[in-house]
DNA sequence: CATGAATGAGTCTTCATTCAT
DNA sequence: GATGAATGAAGACTCATTCAT
């Protein structure tokens, strides 16, 4: 049953878009229309794929391992799920569709570039703090899944990522908020370097990741202020 | 996000060799004496396994295929080594080791606090830049690589190297070369950032790296300096 | 060899309806009286499992996969049928059945025992040519269909047949049209003659079946003929 | 070790050539040296895939049933063998390579075209009905072997054979031995012929193959002499 | 110094069937 | 009359490691 249903990633409704999750059209166009019992399996099985990802790494996941974690039988994955891609794919793309759900807002709350920037980084780093296992999962997924034939599986996913946090400094810039600098390769910069603080908490989690907001804060906007 | 999240360490400049990179000490006390052949081999299985780990990731890098890329038998391998981990942690100690060659002497050569910054991260990325599998390989073991109770092999494995920048900073900020800022924390996101920035690399290397070293730069420079 | 081997078992002209080949006898003696949804629906599924089977081969052919063809969920087809073997005997026997009635017809219209083996072969072969999936979906069920125990299933199905043609064979003999040999097994080599020839268009459809038909006829009129 | 290795499909030396097995080159040109343990084993373990499939047929051959029969554990085949495309396929073509060094020697030996079909028809008779359990196992394979894609894996591979009795037709018909007839269809009917007579001994072995052969011989001469 | 052979645990996936609704 | 859910058994295959030579 339910053949390609590799489904989701669509715009939550009002926001603006997800740059995240490029669109990418499902041939099949009508999405699978699925029981309750259904949907809470496949949540069940989303939710335990994602801690045991976190707990054991992308290579210690396995569908026995996500079965015994969720306390079902490996079976039940595999009648709920194509594959064990779709589960893993389903763990990054709704980590994304929720994070940018909460980011879309604050960010368009703002009314200056600056004020957008902060927003961005800010609350992005506020909801990864709070789903730090989501996180941990979503980034082992992101940084090993493979296609079949063995390239990386989320390449070049986060383009539209720094096209939109591009608009936002080009923006600044022509406002006045901004010095002068290559919009895009700082957009890239910014982002990885949000990347980056959220790595060294994802390694280790002494560091109080709420308590360097601040600081990441102050740095970004006294690299880019005028 | 951040396939580069996991990176770095090196020896803090001047101290002289950092005991946990090392080979493991032999449980004989007395270091392995290796003849000619065996360093030969042992490097020849360690350049070998660099390659199968950049090309096709943590997960899919097999004791076989290792032997297919070196060109011998598997049972040269188990002979060489104790274990898949020991290679793997070599691939990765090996790197710092060469990196931190390279670092120090620039770092070394600078005298202002400011100078010193700019050196640590040009040199670092300029390096990696020049050794791409390499650093895919390292990226890929640090991110994944678990002990066998299934925590990360490589956590906290960071902290020598925030301590050495920690010190550069505060002396920057006692010469007033820099504004006031929690020394450490910059330090952690300094180093995380270039860390993000070569994320975006490993992901994609259509971005030139050494295109991107004087934005970098010119981004952290605006960010600390008074 | 012979992807096309077994095959051809129908009834002995004349010869009422072989219980063989009737779907397996209802524990409770009477047999069952099917609702027109209930005829619809096996015939449905028959149908979609004599495609599945004859596109995908005996191994490839699951619940499932015919569930698919049918574009009907998996449980319809447990719910209408005991078996995946009652699906499958019911391939086979359907096809012969229809076989046979047209074949039946064309033997009994000619009167000379050469005639009679002409009409059987040219309209088997006919049968077969406008009924290539069902015959190619009879072939693989019976060149691999086998019991719980491991025995082919469709073992020894094929001697009525034979009975039949060595029949005609002894009459032929008998009125003067064919020369000496043993009746029995030249009716079993003219009737695997036909099988390998079919046996060769099953393999390859580029070759025309019906054109093939008047040089075996051709050949085995030569080779029987006084 | 040992990539690539599916491999033999060398003519018999001397022998003129095997029609059946055509030449498909291997792309690594060095045929592997194996040590006579693994010569053994390989042998081992294709004679019992023979029996497995000869017995239990084509879909219940499992490697861990080939292994139970070998009475070796199911690593062991794993080990030797690349794929168990590879070992179906060596029990294929050694069947074939031997059949036709048996063939051959029959055939090159008659001075007549007639001689030369009886011979090639009784010796290969013969040669399975002293081999039937290799030949059941080959019957099943070709006919239900499939490439990863789904189509047959040894569709075709029969064409060389046909060409080869083609031209022993044609040499007939120019001196005068044979009838007219179209040449290349009754070669087709002819080993076709022979393929079905096999086909029912392999159903049902109460038959003695080699009493049919004589019968085979006078049916074949009758339909072709002149 | 080297390696061929072996193997048990574990990988994902497919499958026919049962059961409750 | 229909079906969604569940499942254990079995499928081929991969792997790191051990051992004897």
């Amino acid at each position: 049953m339910s053949a390609g249903d590799a489904r989701s990633r669509k715009r939550a409704p009002g926001a603006a878009y997800d740059p995240r999750m490029a669109e990418r059209p499902d041939p099949n166009d009508h999405p699978p229309r699925r029981s309750f019992i259904e949907r809470a399996r496949r949540a069940q099985i989303v939710e335990a794929a994602t801690q045991v990802v976190a707990e054991l790494g992308y290579a210690g996941t396995s569908l026995a391992r996500i079965a015994e974690k969720a306390e079902i039988s490996k079976s039940v994955i595999t009648y709920h799920f194509e594959n064990k891609d779709e589960i893993l794919r389903l763990v990054v793309s709704q980590f994304f569709e929720r994070g940018w759900e909460r980011m879309s807002g604050h960010v368009e709350a703002e009314s200056t570039a600056s004020g957008q920037v902060r927003a961005w980084i800010g609350s992005q780093l506020e909801f990864y703090a709070e789903h730090r296992a989501e996180f941990l999962a979503m980034s082992q997924i992101m940084a090993n899944h493979r296609t079949p034939e063995g390239s990386p599986a989320f390449a070049g996913e986060l383009t539209e990522e720094v096209d939109a946090l591009t608009e936002i400094l080009q923006r600044g810039q022509r406002d006045g908020e901004f010095r002068d600098f290559d919009a895009r390769g700082v957009a890239t910069i910014i982002l990885r370097c949000a990347d980056g603080v959220l790595g060294s908490w994802a390694v280790d989690d002494s560091t109080r990741l709420v308590d360097q907001i601040p600081a990441l804060l102050d740095f970004v906007d006294h690299a880019i202020r005028r």
